[in-house]
DNA sequence: CTTTGTGCAAACGATTTGCAGGATG
DNA sequence: CATCCTGCAAATCGTTTGCACAAAG
């Protein structure tokens, strides 16, 4: 599922994207992050050793990162916009106390039938929001 | 499904929530829409004619019907909040190219299984986003 | 008369934009 | 050497907050 080196390269290279240094970091912190970092998050992640990035040119590159279609965006809670390197489709889970958001696999929900929808909606897809409450949460708040 | 004004009324009053005019005029004008719209649509729609509300008010306004349990926050796009009046566990259709939400029925999906999922996460609800194009957006872009 | 709600304007947080300098092809 | 990217700071957008006045119980 994780993508090589060459391959993000490649992704970028097709859309007339260059490959900088700032991109490359943003996306293999996305990877290495189970959860879905705000572009906040990015930022202070990668700046927390040595100043690499700048605000803008995070927003930057997850754009550009999206344009090469390595990165999307999740909208699960208001005003922030979370970033997810797991571009296949999944659905998400969401813990509603402390908000960390978990990747369900796509097979696990198959079952959603399109075809019922009111004729003139044309679906081209789907994802299943699933609220609840994580491990830690469970434990600790009861 | 539409609610009457005295359910509206003990809606609030239950929560020790005054019923003032400008929260009727909020929720009205929420129930008279079928599209979810953001607090700026909500006023600039209520101060179409003459001004009845500013800005701070229908966003408490919309704070208090939702602690009354009238109405919902819906986040399907970045960076806005969208609302709506329909309570009760539906799902959403939202067009990728208009960006228009309209509202599924419950019983359309409920397939979905929340017991195959990770142990450890407790799941209390879901909700299926589907994406997709409009009838009127099909109709002009294809 | 005490509490809660409204309206204005200022404050805020997340994201975007303009622009000068730097790196890339 | 022309183009694209970075970084800074200022601008913008949606939402929240502080405060004085008005309305409701």
């Amino acid at each position: 599922m994780q993508k090589q080196a060459d391959q993000v390269i490649q992704a970028l290279q097709t859309k007339g994207l260059r490959v900088t240094p700032q991109r490359f970091a943003v996306y293999a912190n996305l990877l290495a992050r189970a959860d879905h970092p705000t572009a906040e998050e990015i930022l202070s992640d990668l700046n927390q050793d040595a100043p690499t990035s700048s605000q803008a040119t995070v927003y930057s590159s997850l754009h550009a990162l999206q344009t090469a279609g390595l990165v999307r965006e999740v909208f699960l809670e208001e005003g922030v916009c979370r970033y997810d390197a797991n571009v296949a489709p999944h659905h998400h889970f969401q813990c509603k106390a402390c908000g960390k958001i978990e990747d369900i696999a796509w097979e696990l929900f198959q079952s959603v039938d399109l075809q019922n929808l009111r004729s003139g909606l044309k679906a081209e897809g789907y994802e299943v929001t699933v609220y609840g409450s994580c491990d830690a949460c469970t434990r600790e708040n009861r």
